[in-house]
DNA sequence: ATCCCGAGGG
DNA sequence: CCCTCTGGAT
């Protein structure tokens, strides 16, 4: 049978790269409250620094009404290596505490909910929900997917909120949960932002960029 | 120098 | 659309 391109896509991304050995640098976070923060102190850092700082803030702060009583400068000591410090201990306090009062000490499983939290954009809800509630609402959208998705013709917006829209389209849902951490990976290994490796990539054959490097 | 599995604000 | 926030890795 005849596979369609998206189809194509994520077939050959799946060979190529083992999302269950290096997507989930999560995993090992195993409730709620560990994941959320965890992921909204990844931004704009390594998965090794958060590893790194969390095994401090959890065994101080295990639970989530213990960070929320949590005083700003210790945190913002215990996380320093992350980089964005002063809001990001700002923000997972602030966040805590929130959940504590507004949500009964459980962290929001619905996006609506999870982007009311402060530090917690789209992209850090969808990881939310992906990670700790197993729960696929959409196809989170950073500077990887939307380099590889327009690269390959899949949108033609510059917007995330639009990308996403086009890639949901264009994806069937089955797929969503896997877009992220395959565009992801090939972003940051062959369809880099420079100099992009496209004569080592699987998808050079399917891929407008090749005839046309534009960006 | 340049980039990081961002968010918030103007 | 732009800018700022920050440290660490390469």
């Amino acid at each position: 049978m005849e596979l369609s391109q998206p189809e194509i896509i994520v077939k050959r991304l799946r060979i190529l790269y083992d999302l269950s050995k290096s997507r989930d640098e999560f995993l090992h976070f195993n409730n709620p409250y560990e994941i959320l923060i965890a992921t909204i102190l990844s931004a704009q850092t390594t998965d090794k620094t958060v590893n790194l700082v969390t095994k401090e803030l959890f065994s101080r702060f295990p639970s989530v009404s213990d960070l929320a009583k949590a005083g700003i400068g210790d945190v913002e000591r215990i996380i320093h290596p992350t980089g964005f410090f002063h809001a990001k201990a700002r923000n997972i306090i602030a966040a805590s505490q929130m959940v504590v009062k507004d949500f009964g000490g459980e962290v929001p499983d619905r996006m609506e909910d999870l982007v009311r939290l402060p530090g917690v954009g789209r992209k850090t809800a969808n990881i939310v929900l992906n990670h700790a509630f197993s729960k696929i609402e959409g196809i989170a959208v950073d500077t990887h997917v939307r380099r590889v998705s327009m690269r390959l013709g899949l949108t033609n917006q510059s917007e995330p909120d639009k990308i996403e829209s086009d890639l949901t389209r264009v994806f069937s849902p089955d797929m969503w949960g896997e877009i992220n951490g395959l565009f992801i990976l090939h972003g940051r290994r062959i369809c880099t932002a420079r100099k992009p490796a496209c004569m080592a990539c699987v998808l050079a054959d399917i891929c407008r960029f090749v005839s046309n490097p534009s960006d």
